[in-house]
DNA sequence: CTCACCCTTCCTGTATACGGGTTGCCGTTA
DNA sequence: TAACGGCAACCCGTATACAGGAAGGGTGAG
């Protein structure tokens, strides 16, 4: 097996593509068209597709695959979901915390008010979180976890290193650590809530401010769009 | 275009038999065993064990396909994360039900009630459910929200029509309907949390009682086995 | 000038073909 | 007899090939 498979590569790339903006909503992607570019035959390019598709970043009509819309609307039920499933987690995860954990976090958030670059801050910022969950023993809780986190990712790319409200964020970091020290498994669930609150609220700021600016900007949709493939199967 | 892509057919017939039990638990699919099976080659058969890997009914290790473990602590996962969602997503959709689907919700506790056949049983419920859920302006919720279903179906397909216990259900669903009626959001949703709970219950019951009877049963397992694929790549 | 129809083109789904890797069995050997 | 090495079968990822359907543009007719 080469280092890394076709498919793998594909999907990576084009994944970071999706979320960085640089594919816009509404585009199509050509199996033919992506394969040429990657210089692979189309089947690893359809596997691709088919995982960015069950990661909520591409629909996979029928007849033709596009890049997924995003919309006010949908983020606010991705913050709807973060903010039921992520306070229960914590809930369950906080009496597991040991001292490793609160040493890496407290690393982690002197890491970010040190002022990272914003790739770094993202990632410093999802590692926290991410050390109280691995605490849980629940793995398909934790894998639902990231996979709404995944999809907030692609607003939060739209503006990241351009909104300045990073102290709160910092704030509630500490907020959260002193919760997660003190094993107080209730109030950090409820400062988890909060916290996702406050992001949902910034990002909105952000895409409501550049939204006026720029008109209807790239892609970005006001209607509650329904997501057509409502009911039935993924592909066909 | 075939009446229905192969592919299609293939996910649909395999998620059929993995909810019956008919696959077991660790068995192994092979691509071209499967593909063999239904007289197609092996290109539909990977579409569709990608679909069915993205619902949680096969893990897909770098090397092969092997049926998901069905297991006491996943069913405690799926139960937590459906507690959490669906009554937020309740709560939401109440205000917006209006008579119609009182009405058919109506018919469809009637026909629960009157005694339908398992599987006609299991779809009513759905039905009824779901009524309520479309209601809310929440198509990703609602995608989440069936997703989990379709996962811990897995479980009830193990038991169904074996437990008698539905009187209780019944119950529920005419305490939920009014509640409905009366257009009590907060009321609505809590009656669903503890719906979920005794479904869940009831099914804990079974499955301790059955798996006490049969020993390890088929393909049962205690231990919070960790999904292995934590983190990185769904496929490679 | 506009509308309708046909043809070209692209794109998808599926089948088949090829190469590499892994597993497990069997024969051989110490 | 037991252990080791090699061979064969299986299986997967990927590439290429083929057929059918959808879309868009251009041309001809009204």
């Amino acid at each position: 097996m080469p280092d890394e498979s076709a498919a793998g590569r594909v999907t990576r790339s084009l994944r970071q593509r999706l979320l960085s903006g640089e594919l816009k909503p509404g585009e199509p992607l050509s199996q033919s068209r992506v394969a040429a570019e990657y210089g692979v035959s189309r089947m690893p390019v359809r596997d691709a597709l088919q995982v960015l598709a069950s990661e909520g970043l591409i629909d996979l009509s029928p007849t033709k695959a596009v890049v997924r819309d995003l919309s006010i609307a949908e983020l606010q039920e991705l913050y709807e979901l973060r903010e039921a499933v992520e306070p229960v987690l914590t809930r369950i995860a906080v009496p597991n915390v040991g001292r490793a954990q609160v040493t890496r976090m407290t690393m982690l958030v002197e890491a970010m008010e040190a002022g990272q670059e914003p790739a770094q801050w993202l990632e410093s910022n999802v590692a926290f979180h991410s050390l109280i969950y691995t605490c849980a023993d629940r793995p398909r809780m934790i894998e639902f976890v990231e996979h709404l986190r995944r999809q907030t990712d692609r607003y939060l790319y739209l503006h990241v290193g351009v909104f300045g409200e990073l102290d709160h964020l910092h704030h509630e970091h500490r907020q959260i650590l002193e919760a997660v020290r003190g094993g107080d498994a209730a109030a950090t669930a409820e400062l988890t809530r909060t916290h996702l609150a406050t992001s949902h609220e910034s990002i909105l700021r952000h895409l409501i401010d550049h939204e006026a600016a720029q008109d209807q900007g790239p892609g970005m949709q006001h209607t509650a769009r329904a997501s057509a493939r409502a009911a039935g199967e993924t592909r066909a």
